[in-house]
DNA sequence: AGTATAGTTGAACAAGTGTTCAACTATCAA
DNA sequence: TTGATAGTTGAACACTTGTTCAACTATACT
């Protein structure tokens, strides 16, 4: 009644299917990498955001207009984009503007909306 | 000092690129629909599941034992990959061996890699 | 200088998520 | 029936995450 939670060792896994497996499995650092690219995309405001961008060079306050959230919650998202490197900006007067520094995600993004809408 | 935090609805906002997106933009169904998909693939137990099945047919044992992890967390991972239609089971004696069942989500896990890797 | 606009950021809070633990079902064997 | 193996599930817990609020910087204008 204990070694259930544990991790299983028992004699009858198949081990040499199991060994091949672990093997080929994924490095922690890639299996890491992945997810946060994959997290970045299972937020809608950052869903919206990025597709916003697709379309169009955006400054913070067009964002927000266009997803209807407020300018704080945009702007803390845009910093996560830009620590990921999806999007840059540039600064004109008072404003910043952003847009997609990525083809990969939009690559990444293309596929799974092609999934959604199959 | 109240303003700052709603949406933004200030004139200065370029009006017709704003509407232009805002028309164009994600429905929230399929913004919602998107971000389950790529929240599925962004847990890296969940991410090792579904690597170790594009390999192999495995059974609950063989999971955990491949990714030393507890039979009881593979489990409830287990349970919301076929909840999301992502893998498929079938039962032999005691034994429940998985595999996947969405050669879409094959093509966005490698896109992924690719992005990685490269 | 003072005021207004545009955006950023840290703290706090609420909501969501993954794992563990313990109890449970189901199948098989003695 | 009893005991062991394989797996599932609900509750509890810790941890993470997204938003809001408030304070802040920066730029522009008068």
């Amino acid at each position: 009644m204990k070694q259930q939670q544990d991790v299983c060792e028992v004699k009858s896994v198949d081990t040499t299917k199991v060994e091949v497996v672990k093997k080929a499995m994924l490095s922690d650092k890639d299996a890491l990498h992945l997810t946060e690219i994959f997290g970045v995309l299972s937020d809608t405001t950052r869903l919206k955001i990025i597709y916003a961008l697709t379309k169009e060079e955006l400054c913070v306050c067009d964002i927000s207009s266009i997803l209807g959230c407020s300018i704080s919650a945009v702007s803390h998202q845009l910093r996560i984009l830009r620590n990921m490197r999806l999007v840059k900006f540039r600064k004109e007067a008072k404003r910043v503007y952003y847009s997609l520094d990525d083809r990969h995600i939009n690559r990444l993004f293309n596929e799974g909306l092609k999934h959604v809408r199959e």
